[in-house]
DNA sequence: TTAAATGCAAAGGGTTTGCACCGGA
DNA sequence: TCCGGTGCAAACCCTTTGCATTTAA
């Protein structure tokens, strides 16, 4: 299951999880630059999900200086040490989730624009019914389920 | 590269069902054009589920002159008339899904790459969970579902 | 005739790539 | 020192838009 790289991940709101970032880059011979320690700046206060696009404005408005495809480069990266992961949004745009302490997928009300995540308890019923029926493994962290919630449908 | 992996296509290869959309067009005060024939017949040998660039690369196989930005005007056309239906595919672009008959959503292979559709009545697991514990309303057109199919898990 | 469609070109947004230079370790 | 990263620019893909011209009805 899509379950097992994930336990490393310490806790999306506790601040010290990100000071692990640095560490890990280094243990692949990777490095810590400002340009990635902005970005991870930026990724530690986002909760949920983001575009690269939205990544690239939010750097900007700490360094007009940013490159896009910096901050591109540096997701893989990251994605990579499992800090992020993509996934595919309601608009049809490419995603990144900022620390996938569990694998979840997404809400997404067409009416107001807001989303919820799905907990992997909580798609039992479609993961289980799948799987049985057609002997899929549904991949949580890449489903995005649209609709109207439950206010907008009024 | 998507491809459909079911071959269950209903009434969508009955050529008559097509004919209508002439008829369709005249009403609305609009025009059967040869581009637009070129177009209708494409995707009346298409099953399942298309990109706009598929699309384009499908009429310019059979009319070299084919124009992209004709093609996408039409699709908006179309599917003012219902004839197709654009979603959001598994590698996160918009995607025409032909002459939905019936509502339905996708499930895809990120192994194979192969497409399966899912029925209204096949999703009723999904549906019905979300509805009764969060109160929302699962638009299934809009729904892809990515994972391993039976086949790639081995 | 006349509004709808087309062809063409150009712009657009988001993302990726090539390459010389820079700078962490 | 060295190789990973960066900045920059350009390319890239798919899609949309503006406008003069064509064409179906």
């Amino acid at each position: 299951m899509t379950r097992s790289g994930l336990a490393a991940a310490p806790p999306r709101d506790d601040p010290r999880a990100w000071e692990t970032v640095r560490e890990r880059l280094r243990e692949r011979g990777l490095r810590w630059t400002p340009q990635r320690r902005a970005l991870v700046a930026v990724l530690a206060e986002t909760a949920g999900h983001v575009t690269g696009a939205e990544l690239v404005e939010r750097c900007r408005q700490r360094d007009p200086a940013t490159i896009p495809s910096t901050i591109y480069r540096t997701l893989d990266v990251l994605e990579e040490l499992g800090v992020v992961r993509h996934g595919h949004g309601p608009n049809g745009r490419e995603e990144y989730h900022v620390l996938p302490d569990a694998v979840h997928g997404h809400l997404h009300c067409k009416t107001c624009g807001a989303s919820w995540e799905i907990s992997f308890a909580e798609a039992g019923a479609i993961v289980g019914s799948l799987d049985a029926e057609r002997g899929f493994e549904v991949d949580l962290s890449h489903v995005t389920i649209v609709g109207r919630c439950r206010a907008c449908r009024g």
